[in-house]
DNA sequence: CCATTATTGGAATAAAATATACTATTCTTT
DNA sequence: AAAGAATAGTATATTTTATTCCAATAATGG
């Protein structure tokens, strides 16, 4: 469904809306070993997530990190795709169509509308605080070990 | 969330299905015009459809091209995201986890099952002969024209 | 204010997906 | 036999996605 790109932005950002903090924060290496991504790649996704500290936030030098603000992590988790630019996804229709809309459907658009509806609600309702405090129950992972 | 291979697939047998029959078959030419498609790519995808004549039938020479046969119309639309191995899709994590499960679930697990369910059955229960029937009514298409 | 630490920005590269072309070949009909 | 049309294989170009690396910048601590 999503790019790498927005699979390792959602992991990041619920792994830093879950540990960390204004005096708790995180390096760009413990994103990655925790949620399971490439370092460098980790580190651009971060950069558009800080742009502007709008959804993440950092600071540079010793001590310095990552980390979200008790603001931030009510935003829905949408805003995440938002930032990375796969908001459409969404949206999109099933059959790859620019015009297929409620006037001048696609013949799956009756049925994938419904589908598509609760999809979007999803981003939208659920914050990232919601999807942190997940995480924080001992059976929930977001990494991608091997079981053994 | 699908591949071009995959929409165009999609695309390419449903018009073959509510076009073609075994005595006005349908020439490449005819079916990237009408689903708006590159030809040669097209041309490509209807060869891995055609495998076996399983989903699509087709023959060579005069009068030659592609159609279905009734049988074929009544098989479910996942079918062709199958041939296209475009399956995996509707059941993967949303997360990109490969080990997410029911008893190992990913943060989102939980909610996004209940849509993923849906979605599944959608590919499962619609039938290609559906989704044509469908495109024989007045206002729904199956191509990219520009609306004026 | 210097050394260190850690993010940031930008360029560079690699790999995969997408798009397209071309050339036989093979099958089918007339 | 000739011609039409898919088939198969190869080749290639383009774009997107994925990833790495290094220099620059900012913050902290002594």
């Amino acid at each position: 469904m999503f790019s790498k790109t927005t699979e390792y932005a959602l992991r990041a950002t619920i792994f830093i809306a879950q540990k960390g903090t204004a005096d708790q924060k995180l390096s760009i290496d413990e994103i990655a070993k925790a949620i399971d991504s490439p370092k460098s790649f980790t580190a651009k996704i971060l950069q558009i997530l800080t742009k502007d500290n709008k959804v993440i936030s950092s600071t540079r030098g010793p001590h310095g990190g990552f980390y979200m603000t008790q603001q931030s992590k009510k935003l829905p988790v949408r805003v995440i795709l938002n930032a990375v630019g796969e908001d459409e996804v969404l949206c999109k229709c099933i059959l790859g169509l620019n015009q297929c809309s409620e006037e001048k459907p696609c013949p799956m658009h009756d049925e994938y509308k419904h589908i598509k509806k609760k999809l979007i609600k999803l981003f939208e309702k659920k914050t990232i605080q919601y999807l942190a405090n997940e995480t924080s129950k001992e059976h929930i992972f977001i990494n991608n070990e091997k079981p053994f």
